[in-house]
RNA sequence: GUGCUCGUAGCUCAAUGGCAGAGCUCUCGGUUGUGGUCCGAGCGGUUGCCGGUUCGAAUCCGGUCGAGCACCCCA
């Protein structure tokens, strides 16, 4: 009776100290962005202000939880994303909520909640933040990532709205110094032309026999016919091959759009493959659809299209647009790959304020906020008492002056500037440390 | 979701069944209040976690968590 008590409380004991010592760990897939990589991010961050400032984007920002439905009617049913990539939750009310996997939907959403469209047509919105997919993780792949978006909204389908999508978006990775882009592109028509050619797709298929195809073929004829282009296996391949094509089954308004599309595009000089396989696993695109490639990287870091039956999907009346969205975890891993120079996210201090004894401590707070009056950036490392290690944390910073405020100077009021590269030092008034400081930085 | 590879100090890696180590980083010191170089010391680990085999496990086995690769899919 006794020998089994025993071995419980041991083996509590034991969870406890385990307890304690047992560090957490981030979610599978989702990552710290730590202080050593901001500097990409707040360089993308800008840059990506700066190109939606200039073609007259507005920043949108919606919730990370949406009603699950949203996503559910517009990327669509049969979809990998709404399938099973979703991360849902259940209030306490009931409401099936959804962390958002994609951030177009919400836009419309959005847009169709506030009436925007009495903004004028067309409206610019960009946004940039988190995404969620419950996926395996993988290099440029996670559950947690950051998209950046562009969205024109409005004014008909206009193709020429098409091509800024993609011009913008190609700017802002050009404007971020990668290099080596290609832009795909295909049209995957409107509903009545991509049904016929869906039609035409599967019957050719089906005269093929399903055992000469693959698995993940055989599934996609009956779930998604157009990503049968997409298949990589070597069989089917050859058959592939032999598919009638999306572009040679375009209606007359379709083919058109795409052409012009691409007069567009072409005077512009953009570098891009026709790419009659490139489908898209979203379902409310139609017409254009494009994907932004780096040479030497499998994945896209940027993708999008037009989608004129979005707001309809949503429960509006039907408004033509057209957006792109960029993966910004994708970006960060290929300037570092390609050892891309950015600038550091914070302000290099000019200045380093050491203290000696307990009076000049207390002085310290004080004289700092003098210099931020004044517009100079001084750090301190006030944890440390001694001038040694004071002195060492200046040099490491690369300041230009160390100012030195001991006993002595305390009571003297005043203080000692120290240049850190001659080691010339001076004694000033305490006064007129700010002012000194400033007239030695010219 | 399927198949495979890998997990040792904050980082890069040693130790391959027999005492867990090095370099870098970090902290402090090298005699009154002066940095970098140099020298010295310290911090940092129940080897991701749980279990099994064994006299003995970082090492072998199983599970699990995480990272990555090829699929699936995608930003």
């Amino acid at each position: 009776m006794f020998k089994p008590q025993k071995k419980k409380i041991i083996k509590k004991a034991k969870n406890k100290k385990k307890m304690k010592k047992m560090l957490f760990q981030s979610p599978k897939g989702m990552h710290d962005i730590l202080p050593e990589e901001q500097s990409y991010w707040e360089k993308i961050r800008k840059v990506s202000r700066e190109i939606a400032d200039f073609y007259n984007f507005s920043r949108i920002d919606t919730p990370i939880l949406e009603t699950a439905e949203i996503f559910e009617r517009s990327i669509g049913e049969t979809t990998d994303i709404v399938e099973k990539q979703m991360f849902i939750l259940k209030t306490k009310s009931g409401d099936r909520l959804a962390l958002r996997p994609e951030g177009t939907a919400p836009i419309i959403r959005a847009y169709l909640q506030h009436g925007l469209s009495r903004t004028g047509h067309p409206l610019k919105l960009y946004y940039n933040g988190p995404m969620f997919r419950y996926e395996k993780p993988q290099a440029g792949r996670y559950r947690q990532f950051n998209q950046i978006g562009f969205e024109i909204i409005g004014s008909d389908d206009d193709p020429i709205f098409d091509a800024q999508i993609i011009l913008v978006t190609y700017q802002l990775i050009k404007e971020l110094k990668i290099k080596d882009l290609t832009i795909q592109i295909n049209s995957i028509g409107c509903k009545n032309c991509r049904s016929t050619y869906q039609k035409k797709l599967q019957n050719y298929y089906n005269k093929l026999g399903l055992n000469k195809i693959c698995k993940d073929c055989q599934r996609r004829l009956m779930i998604n016919p157009l990503r049968l282009l997409d298949c990589k296996d070597k069989n089917c391949e050859e058959f592939k091959e032999q598919a009638p094509i999306i572009l040679d089954n375009l209606c007359n308004s379709c083919n058109n759009h795409f052409k012009v599309t691409l007069e567009f595009i072409d005077e512009l000089k953009l570098p891009y493959n026709l790419n009659p396989t490139l489908v898209r696993g979203l379902d409310y695109y139609n017409k254009t659809v494009f994907e932004i490639f780096t040479e030497g990287v499998e994945v896209a870091i940027a993708s999008g299209g037009r989608y004129d039956y979005l707001t309809e999907m949503l429960g509006g009346r039907k408004i033509a647009a057209v957006g792109s969205g960029l993966g910004i975890e994708r970006i960060v891993e290929l300037m570092k790959d390609r050892e891309i120079v950015v600038p550091p996210a914070k302000s290099k201090p000019k200045a380093f304020l050491i203290h000696i004894g307990e009076p000049a401590k207390k002085q310290s707070l004080g004289l700092i906020e003098e210099f931020r009056k004044g517009g100079i950036k001084i750090i301190e490392s006030l944890g440390r008492d001694s001038l040694k290690s004071q002195l060492r944390i200046a040099d490491k910073e690369k300041v230009f002056f160390a100012l030195i405020l001991g006993q002595k100077e305390v009571f003297e009021e005043s203080i000692i500037i120290r240049d850190m590269r001659s080691g010339a030092q001076e004694t000033v008034p305490i006064r007129k440390a700010v002012e000194e400081v400033k007239r030695r930085l010219k």
